[in-house]
DNA sequence: ATGAAAGCGCTAACAG
DNA sequence: CTGTTAGCGCTTTCAT
């Protein structure tokens, strides 16, 4: 009587389509057509085919489907890393966007490494995506030629290569804004300080137009520290160097354009720690406008990137791309960013 | 010669198993086998085949291997808010853990409605997922019996509810864990305040939590605070009133325990809006600890939950399940929360 | 050790 | 309007 393990229901398949068409006294390709919405079906039937459905429980196979229709409603989303805020409203939106142009999004968190990014993308395509987005990018091209090998469109949101779609703001000119404010605000030495989460393109891009802002200004030199928080150390311009040095003394840097908030705020992290004081001493400017920069204690000065709007059009393109309303040679769309003004950020303090 | 659109390689359909076949000059089976590594097949032959994978690039549909398995190895994943970031460091830690033992997560952001918790739930399962795991749980009991008729293995993490394993911290002892500091800090009116953002389950769970430690301490009363950040105003059990009259005057709450960090931090940048220090006027301790928690900046006093462990457990539980490794009535399995303690609450000064 | 055949659950012509 | 017939690309007996 007492079963060893519970199994009663374990057994029960889930209902087919054959089973609501006989449970209806219809054939199966009626159930199909009174499914997927066609027209062309009497009232009638639809009617008996719509109480087997709710009988039954009948719940339509995606798989049997995209199988046989030769490409799903999966979106692939390769994620940089979920646990920095950008990515995760990015994400966020993305998925939002995604389910409503009917499509579902497979999320493949890549943590910056075109290792795991590779195998991430393997598995997409294996499951026959539809198509893939890039929220980040390493910039692996035998990544490239693996997903162009298989024709599945793909765009690159806030990030960018030549193979495909881009839809991203303008991350030189972003940055170059971002640095125009410290050098308005009086500062002439501004260093450049990213850490490794940051892709390289961004980083690339972002550095340029701070360095190109500094040359515009007729300031310099540009000083470029990678860093890895919460190290004291960091690479500067290829040395490594104490980060304190950066800011003592009398050639210090009085400001600092991060390459994101994450960076900006690490960074900040550090002032506090050193008694550094953030705007006084030195001024910070990020890149991104996560929501935390906007509480009264991070404060951070930055460049906003319109997050929904990005995915918004990232979904659009590559929905339009698959459902080949969109065809030709790849486009970029760019997106403004705009500064964010706050406390991190102040006039340079005369003498 | 120049096509109005370009559609050079776009026809070309992705090579399939009979394409392989033919090409090694063996029938399907051995393709199966060699792929699916199987033993019985001859070394020379094994070698063929491969050679004839990597020159077409030929890669296994996983959808067609699905379907004629009846199972599949995404994992559905539904997460509360991925702008919060506990639920973005959990969703991580779930991809991570999903995809080393072999399971693609597909994820489903519910935005905290139950609606759309339903409407995700639905769409997982009509991609056949193997199993689901929920992040949060609104608590709608249609949705259990919708998944329930599924026989689809269900494994609540850091949530709960009857029909289905839960890994999870004991929130109410949590509760009294944050509670018990504040106490032994001294304080004597502590409120409890929560968002909407977190779902009642755990609401309910931690506010019992503070409140059963308030009576083991003889403190009392107990006192609800629900707020919609970042209004000035709060249901106060029950009846609206202006948040700040809960932090002034002679009756005043000179400690706070928040349902969650989230909340702990909107009501730190309250307070800092309109001049009540932390945490010399008012002590508050969070729940989760977020990253973001550590910062010198915010500094919050929180129980943390040990995320990456929960993700773990969660994993391999539905792992189990869905490989009948487990069998028998839900499990529930509690993980310890430990108390972090940081800037945002201090004895209660004298007088 | 390898191959042939029968589906998995569904859609997509094509008949009636 | 409804039913019949082929597959989609793969795994899985069962023969050989």
């Amino acid at each position: 009587m007492a079963a060893p393990h519970d199994s009663s229901a374990a057994v029960r398949r889930s209902p087919t389509i054959l089973d609501v068409a006989s449970q209806a006294g219809v054939s199966k390709s009626t159930v199909s057509n009174v499914v997927r919405g066609l027209p062309g079906v009497s009232e009638a039937t639809r009617r008996r085919v719509h109480l087997a459905i709710d009988q039954l429980g009948y719940r339509p196979n995606v798989l049997a489907r995209q199988l046989v229709q030769r490409r799903t409603s999966i979106l692939g989303v390769v994620v940089g890393d979920l646990a920095n805020p950008f990515f995760a409203e990015m994400a966020k939106s993305v998925e939002r966007h995604a389910a409503s142009r009917g499509y579902t999004a497979m999320f493949c968190n890549t943590e910056g490494d075109s290792q795991s990014e590779l195998a991430g993308v393997e598995t997409l395509l294996q499951h026959r995506v539809a198509g893939i987005i890039f929220l980040a990018f390493s910039g692996d091209s035998r990544l490239m030629q693996e997903t162009l090998e298989h024709q599945v469109p793909v765009v690159f949101v806030s990030c960018s290569a030549e193979w495909g779609d881009v839809v991203s703001v303008d991350d030189t000119s972003g940055a170059a804004l971002g640095t125009n404010h410290l050098i308005e605000c009086g500062h002439r030495r501004i260093a450049y300080v990213s850490i490794p989460e940051l892709e390289d393109q961004s980083d690339v891009a972002r550095y340029e137009g701070y360095a190109e802002a500094l040359r515009q200004a007729g300031l310099g030199p540009a000083v470029r520290i990678s860093w890895s928080p919460p190290s004291d150390h960091a690479s500067v311009d290829g040395v490594d160097r104490h980060l304190l040095e950066m800011f003592k003394g009398p050639h210090r840097a009085t400001a600092v354009f991060a390459s994101n908030d994450v960076a900006a705020i690490s960074l900040q992290e550090f002032a506090d720690r050193v008694s550094i004081r953030v705007p006084q001493d030195i001024s910070i400017v990020g890149f991104d406008d996560v929501p935390m920069a906007g509480l009264a204690r991070i404060a951070l000065t930055t460049v906003a990137q319109p997050r929904d709007e990005l995915a918004r059009l990232g979904i659009s393109t590559i929905a339009d791309r698959i459902e080949r309303k969109l065809k030709g040679p790849p486009r970029t769309t760019l997106v403004d960013v705009n500064l964010v003004t706050r406390n991190s950020t102040a006039k340079l303090a005369p003498g």
